[in-house]
RNA sequence: CGCGGGAUGGAGCAGUUCGGUAGCUCGUCGGGCUCAUAACCCGAAGGUCGUAGGUUCAAAUCCUGCUCCCGCAACCA
């Protein structure tokens, strides 16, 4: 009796800024996938929420002279009204302050040390004083020192609370090859073989560095870290451990979580093995997506690209805007959003195929029956096939929609489309209009597509959720015919179904013209020059004495030869000639400088830094660059006619 | 030899499991139609399927070497 139910989460947020596009892409899939399980019937809890703690939070905070949770009050707000604008059907809205997820993740902490797979420890690494901070030695800047203050840090120690991973390698392994838990599986390789063959280090789940956070309430002066604070989210938004929710029980385990790539290893690994620690069901899938990409590049402020999806909404729609990002979407892989991608997709999909289908079927109706089309019939050629297509495509958006494979449900929505409209073509309407003998026949073509695209625009409601339910009032569907059950049938609409016309649902967009007014939009919003120019120097290091100085070594060397370390991004490795017989360095500045710009050309080192190895290359010294306002550097060039070998002072 | 993914007409992709006419969307060109949002329908051009070999009657597909790209890890000394 009891309906059977669909769990599906987007991740919960981190609101240390405002809300973007790349929000919108995991959410709008959620919602759709959401949307249409309700339409199946099942008993649907669609999650989504904000990661409300951390160091950072704390600091933008301070910096805005509030306190945290104003804050992210003010942050969260802004969510929530994306996702309004969006039309997001989210069913709950989890917030890392609710005081019954605090209250349970403070439990679920103090079970699994009970249970002695939290234990207590010490958490070494870099520590910067007058920061307060502890950085791992990959954050230090160039000079060893603190990434935030560049002053000297030192090696220190952190009580801290550690979670143990390596009972559950062996699971988590099984989890990730021999099952379809991860969706595409073939990043199921790259995990396995990067993190769990190496062996899984224990993870640190506590902080006593920043305040900010969930206190553990057997050792009050340490906080929850993200991963137990975030993650659990899934499962105390359904009452775990607290009594604000019931509905564990009913939901869990989650049908699908949806996530970026960038946070799919701690939803592939840490989720898991939390899950395994306090001996709960594994949720079925985790569906990872890729990044969405500007024009090629990473989302920017530069020309070009316009990511506010407020912005894009008011000129196109929201269901445009959600269209959009999810025809795009491919499991996975990352998707190019540029301008003109999306206006070209908007036009011809919705504009010139669904758009027009409704458009040109309504208006023959009208024009030939007055809205209201006769209840005579005559069947003929080229009908079959289109019912026979627009019968069979629930079943195949289905098997999509549970394969995570939104692009491809939707392809197939647009491939009726496109058959319908070749239907027109081939029935030819307009001739049959000029003959009174063929009027029966008239009415079936243009029943025909009005069912036709009833099926369409029941299916793609959950895709499309505002602008759906315009195109079935067009075409005459009342309520009662707008249904799951009846998506999979044929000839539901009354056979004296009367059209209504009305104002165009994707009006289309000339191209050259958007584009031009887009530019001019992301002109106004563009930073503000000074956004560039406020460059603030770091903070001073400690002072130094002169003979402290005299320790460092700088001398003028010339580029003989130099090329890419290998397997390396960042790294060059330069043949210098140093006056003193030559020596190798390497240095991390390949994404800022060909081998071909920097041969013959002089430049200062760093000529008495203890040798290291670097990807495997032996690096002598240290060429010295400035950070420019880019976050690159820039090599010092001295003056080319100094000598090799020359002392710097 | 760190791990993994990829290279297919102008662009973006499918096809590779279990070899046998190379397909889709967009774009371009030509034609048709006029109900419709300068939309729709049909047709054409355009690819030695990254490269060099191998297996085979037959290779985009299987095997080997190589090049280049992208992710992860590492890495700005």
């Amino acid at each position: 009796m009891d309906k059977k139910t669909f769990y599906i989460t987007t991740p919960i947020y981190y609101p240390s800024g405002n809300p973007h596009i790349g929000h919108c892409y995991t959410t709008v899939a959620c919602d759709s996938l959401a949307r249409y399980k309700r339409m199946q019937g099942y008993d649907v809890m669609f999650l989504t929420g904000t990661d409300e703690h951390g160091q950072k939070i704390e600091e933008k905070a301070k910096d805005a002279g509030i306190t945290p949770k104003e804050y992210v009050d003010e942050k969260v707000a802004k969510f929530k009204k994306l996702w309004s604008y969006m039309n997001i059907s989210y069913d709950r809205y989890i917030r890392t302050t609710d005081d019954y997820h605090v209250k349970a993740v403070q439990t679920i902490f103090s079970r699994l040390y009970e249970k002695g797979y939290i234990y207590k420890g010490e958490y070494t690494g870099k520590y910067c004083t007058p920061c307060e901070s502890f950085w791992t030695e990959s954050q230090l800047d160039e000079n060893g020192c603190c990434p935030e203050c560049h002053r000297e840090v030192k090696e220190a120690k952190e009580e801290a609370y550690f979670f143990k991973m390596s009972p559950f390698a062996e699971r988590i392994e099984r989890l990730l090859l021999d099952t379809d838990y991860l969706r595409p599986k073939y990043r199921a390789q790259e995990l396995v073989n990067n993190f769990i063959k190496p062996g899984l280090e224990d993870l640190c789940v506590s902080r006593t560095s920043f305040k900010w956070g969930i206190p553990v309430t057997f050792d009050e002066k340490h906080v929850v870290y993200v991963w137990i604070d975030a993650l659990s989210n899934y499962i105390t938004a359904l009452g775990f451990e607290n009594d604000a929710y019931d509905d564990y029980k009913k939901y869990w385990p989650a049908d699908v979580h949806m996530v970026a790539k960038d946070i799919m290893r701690f939803h592939a690994i840490i989720w898991p093995a939390m899950l395994m620690a306090l001996d709960e069901p594994l949720p079925k899938h985790l569906a990872v997506h890729g990044w969405i990409t500007f024009n090629g590049q990473k989302m920017s402020k530069s020309l070009g690209n316009v990511v506010d999806p407020f912005i894009l909404g008011e000129r196109y729609g929201a269901d445009a805007i959600r269209y959009h990002i999810m025809r795009e979407m491919a499991l996975g892989a990352d998707s190019s959003f540029s301008n003109e991608i999306m206006i070209n997709r908007i036009n011809s999909d919705l504009a010139n195929g669904l758009g027009n289908l409704v458009s040109r079927t309504v208006a023959m109706a009208d024009k030939y029956f007055g809205g209201t089309l006769p209840a005579e019939r005559e069947a003929g050629e080229f009908d079959d096939e289109l019912i026979a297509e627009a019968t069979a495509l629930r079943a195949k958006v289905d098997g999509f929609v549970d394969e995570t494979q939104i692009n491809n449900a939707l392809a197939e929505i647009f491939k009726v489309v496109s058959r319908a409209n070749k239907y027109i073509d081939e029935t030819a309407p307009w001739v049959l209009g000029k003959d009174e003998s063929k009027k029966a026949r008239l009415a079936s073509v243009l029943y025909n597509l009005l069912d036709t695209i009833r099926i369409v625009s029941t299916l793609l409601s959950p895709f499309m959720p505002t602008d759906m339910p315009k195109v079935f009032e067009q075409i005459g569907a009342d309520e009662g015919t707008i249904s799951y059950e009846n998506a999979g049938k044929f000839g539901v609409l009354p056979a004296n179904v009367t059209v209504h016309r009305g104002e165009i649902i994707f009006p289309r967009i000339d191209v050259d013209k958007e584009i031009d007014e887009l530019n001019k939009i992301i002109g106004d919003n563009a930073p503000k020059a000074d956004d560039n120019d406020a460059f603030t120097p770091p903070g001073l290091l400690p002072e130094i004495t002169i003979d402290d100085f005299a320790k460092i070594d700088i001398r003028v060397a010339q580029v003989k030869e130099c090329e890419k370390v290998k397997k390396s991004k960042k790294l060059l490795c330069l043949q210098l000639d140093d006056g003193m017989g030559g020596r190798q360095v390497v240095s991390g500045i390949a994404e800022w400088y060909k081998p071909e710009d920097l041969i013959g050309k002089k430049v200062m080192i760093i000529a008495n830094l203890k040798p290291v190895k670097l990807c495997g290359v032996e690096s002598n010294g240290m060429i010295c660059a400035a950070d420019n306002k880019d976050g690159g550097a820039t090599v010092i060039f001295p003056d080319q006619s100094l000598p090799n070998g020359a002392k710097v002072r």
